[in-house]
DNA sequence: CTAAGTGCAAACACTTTGCAAAACG
DNA sequence: CGTTTTGCAAAGTGTTTGCACTTAG
């Protein structure tokens, strides 16, 4: 897995367009929300909103779980995280917003990035036939990974990390 | 929206294959599950599991919604159906396992079959780097359905259906 | 200063589970 | 008949909300 932004040029580049798209928001840029928006941008294994609090809290010992969420909240509608993951299961948070695609496991739920050029290729329409608008194009490759697909047997629990 | 599986030699042939399919895993054929399935195939609009609980109960007025659960995580098991939708959210449900495309709303959750040549051009690898396997793969076209760009203005309900 | 954001705790929605009664095979 | 499955109700998760206090701008 390649660790993503621990050059700290293209980390401050993504604070100071997290901080920009706040003015012109007119949304503060709070410490909290500085701290939680790094955090994920530290972090490559698409955390839930509890792991991420966790890490936060390394550093910030006194946030809140529900200011965690307010901010994935808000992150998302400013479009500076994606939602990843199976549907139905807890939300996990990508702060990687180039266009990349994901493999899935059903089982545990474990997302990872794929690199993959034909998916790279393919272009995204921008509308649908039903006049959607079409944001991003997000690709699930979806199976069982390694480790539950070794467990076998009716891989059962999809509470399991 | 094309109806599906309205023509009852489609639907015979899936309940078939569901019954054979309990049988091989010594899963019970009942009624309850008969309906459930028959439900969701009869339904083209990705229901939650509580939509569909209330279909079920059209003609079945006594299924509880946990069999509801238990049976749709069952068919999951048996890859008879896939959960779709934004991460985060409530599970749907989708009976088609045709490999098809989606689009899924950001906002409300609403989630459309979508028709891509260039998608379905698209063969999957079996494997990813990491020895995970590749079941299916599913492509969704994310972002604001027709309905919720027009409130636009911060298109704040997640639970909105 | 003052509107926006935080932390806390309580409420909420969705999903799962334990159990006795019912029913498939 | 023995085991699986059901329905019910109750317990879990993960997420959201109301409110008084704090803080960024």
């Amino acid at each position: 897995m390649t660790p993503r932004l621990h050059e700290s040029a293209d980390l401050r580049k993504s604070l100071d367009r997290f901080t920009e798209l706040c003015r012109l928001a007119n949304v503060r840029v709070t410490p909290q929300r500085l701290a939680i928006y790094k955090a994920l941008l530290r972090s490559s294994d698409h955390p839930d909103a509890e792991t991420l609090y966790r890490r936060v809290r390394e550093e910030m010992p006194t946030v809140a779980l529900d200011t965690v969420y307010r901010t994935l909240l808000l992150l998302e509608r400013k479009k500076l995280l994606f939602r990843v993951g199976p549907s139905g299961d807890r939300a996990r948070f990508d702060g990687n917003t180039e266009e990349h695609h994901h493999f899935v496991c059903r089982s545990c739920g474990l997302v990872k990035d794929i690199a993959c050029e034909e998916l790279d290729a393919f272009e995204r329409p921008t509308k649908t036939a039903d006049l959607d608008e079409v944001e991003a194009v997000h690709v699930q490759l979806l199976g069982l990974c390694s480790n539950c697909a070794q467990k076998r047997e009716e891989p059962s629990q999809r509470k399991t990390e």
